[in-house]
RNA sequence: GCGCCCGUAGCUCAACCGGAUAGAGCAGCGGUCUUCUAAACCGCAGGUUGCAGGUUCGAGUCCUGCCGGGCGCGCCA
């Protein structure tokens, strides 16, 4: 049982002397910001003073007064301002709580709140037209995090990854690298300037401008010579264009440590004519209709200003009509929750798809959309304007090449999703040393280091120790701390809000550098050398646990 | 014009779905290495939380209206 349910239960008991607390009552309780009032603090006496027509003051005495703490859990239960009730924990609980961490090692912060249930996390979903761009990175490492944040909260995550190879963009890009396959053949056809960059005569004016565009021709006619020059369709170049970008997303989300599942190609939804049945369905539910020769879904019901195209008079669908099919797949394939990462550009867009899954009669409680803001690369001072087509993009590549894998996911996660992100690149380069990343890295290897060290000098690192000698404040407070570490996973994995764990990360690391001025350990008397040895070990596996969970390495020495 | 997001220290950002004295980092100033990693620590300074109202025991947080910035508002995705 945690501190939590035992406090509750005891606090509604206490509720008896003035008459019972109200149906479904329950305490809330939080982490006070001053350690002055305690351990734990709640407002219940405040709720409550409406019900019981009393002072919130004179509840909460009449609380503190009848509440049946146990002494090994509890050391002081204490009023305080308008009517919180604050409770200290006492030295004991937090040791046996100190010794269950030590015991369970990597796997401490895993809790069972989503055990039992799936979740599926579906993130990145650029179609296969160019690499990934820093935009993409956010989307990526968010997605990744949150996935793996579910996981630590008992989850089974699938990471999965939607995309569409038919389509427009796709036809275009073919076209593109049959223009530079062209040129490759006949050195000598005439030429063209586009946004400044030379291509050939026959590149479609809306083409791919990216360099990797010549690489795939290149090497397409290095395989196949100038044989490829009488094919009718683009779809050969179209289809090489696809495999060599997707072979390089996938590099570039390794390089991340991002692995996914899934791949859920959308053109699965016509082949099993699941978006024709969904067209029928909202027909027949007076929601979808015929107009100027394109089918139309009457989002006007659901709020919005105008109705919106299902079906475009061409007969092809726009990407929402899929998008719903898709939606309501992940329903159907049973996944207890569902988490979207989507750009901002998407915000207005998404309430259309739930619209649509939830007129066809599905819980959509069960989908959330996780929106970030969009990321703005500043370079010498200058926003860079990105468009994959016009290739005037920073690729995630490069800027991992730039600042490192660790910088550039921890970048991404330090922020809450929903601030703009400003990306100075040009900065990041350059401060990297300042970078807090590597605060939470150093205090891990000096821990490791201090690890090593008392190693050598025949201290034991493990077995007993008589932790109940860590009463230094600083030591009291590091062990608060760390016992935090499950409720603030369980906390960012529930708001989906990975930039939580990683200030509480910082914190961590904050708290184990006074510990570490404060109170040596080699040199001290055995008994207390060994119980510090203990503490300091914790908090090596609260970090490395912590950065395994944002996906960042934990390194030994630096 | 309409919808959504944001506005907090000089800069970049926190603040646990309304709580107690709004906190960190960077930049600035001043201290701390003969002892476990100084990529660190301690101290000082820095604020009318964009503005004006409202809701209540209590508002950075919720509501309304302005101001400023971003993103959308397609038979593009």
């Amino acid at each position: 049982m945690t501190m939590h349910d035992t406090l509750t239960r005891q606090l509604l008991a206490a509720l008896d002397a003035l008459g019972g607390a109200p149906d479904g009552f329950r305490p809330e309780f939080e982490i006070p910001a001053n350690p002055e009032h305690g351990d734990l603090s709640t407002n219940a006496a405040m709720q409550l003073a409406r019900h019981f027509r009393r002072s919130p003051r004179h509840i909460a005495d009449s609380i503190a007064e009848h509440m049946k703490t146990d002494p090994d859990l509890v050391a002081g239960v204490e009023v305080a301002g308008a009517g919180f009730i604050n409770f200290r924990f006492a030295d004991r609980w937090l040791h046996t709580r100190l010794g269950h961490l030590l015991s369970e090692g990597s796997t401490y912060g895993r809790t069972r709140h989503g055990a039992g249930k799936r979740a599926l996390v579906e993130f990145v979903s650029a179609n296969p037209t160019g690499p990934l761009t820093v935009g993409h990175g956010r989307n990526a490492v968010l997605g990744d995090t949150v996935a793996t944040l579910l996981e630590w909260t008992g989850y089974d995550v699938t990471r999965e990854y939607y995309f569409n190879d038919a389509g427009r963009q796709m036809r275009v890009l073919g076209e593109s690298v049959r223009a530079r396959y062209e040129a490759c053949a006949r050195p000598d056809m005439p030429t063209k300037t586009i946004d400044g960059v030379t291509v050939p005569g026959s590149f479609p004016d809306d083409g791919y401008l990216g360099h990797y565009i010549a690489d795939i021709a290149e090497k397409l006619f290095e395989e196949h010579g100038a044989r490829l020059l009488d094919e009718k369709s683009s779809d050969i170049f179209k289809q090489a264009a696809e495999k060599a970008i997707f072979a390089g997303i996938e590099a570039t989300l390794n390089r991340l440590g991002i692995r996914m599942d899934s791949y859920f190609n959308e053109r699965t939804l016509y082949d099993s004519g699941a978006i024709w049945d969904i067209v029928d369905a909202l027909r027949q539910k007076n929601l979808a209709y015929d107009k100027d020769g394109a089918v139309w879904f009457r989002t006007t019901e659901f709020g919005k200003e105008q109705d919106t195209v299902l079906v475009k008079s061409s007969g092809e669908p726009t990407y929402r009509l899929p998008d719903i099919g898709y939606h309501v797949n992940k329903i159907e394939r049973g996944f207890d929750r569902i988490v979207d990462i989507f750009g901002a550009d998407h915000i207005a867009t998404f309430p259309d798809v739930l619209s649509g899954v939830e007129a066809l009669g599905h819980d959509t409680s069960k989908i959330s959309v996780l929106i970030y803001q969009f990321v703005t690369l500043v370079r010498s001072g200058e926003p860079v304007k990105m468009s994959t087509r016009k290739a005037t993009y920073v690729t995630l590549d490069e800027l991992m090449d730039e600042v490192g894998e660790d910088v550039t996911r921890f970048f991404f996660l330090m922020r809450s999703a929903n601030t703009h992100l400003e990306f100075d690149l040009d900065l990041a380069r350059e401060a990297s040393e300042k970078n807090p990343v590597f605060y939470l890295q150093y205090a891990h290897a000096r821990i490791a280091s201090i690890l090593r060290k008392a190693d050598e000098t025949g201290l034991r690192s493990d077995g007993q120790a008589e932790l109940s000698l860590l009463t230094h404040p600083a030591e009291t407070s590091l062990i608060k701390q760390l016992l935090g570490f499950p409720e603030a996973v369980h906390m960012a994995a529930e708001l989906t809000e990975p930039q939580k764990l990683a200030t509480w990360l910082r914190d961590t690391a904050t708290s184990f550098s006074k510990f570490y001025g404060e109170c040596r350990i080699i040199g001290q008397e055995e008994a207390l050398a060994t119980a510090r040895l203990q503490l300091a070990s914790a908090t090596r596996i609260v970090l490395h646990n912590g950065l395994t969970v944002l996906g960042i390495s934990a390194p030994d020495s630096m």
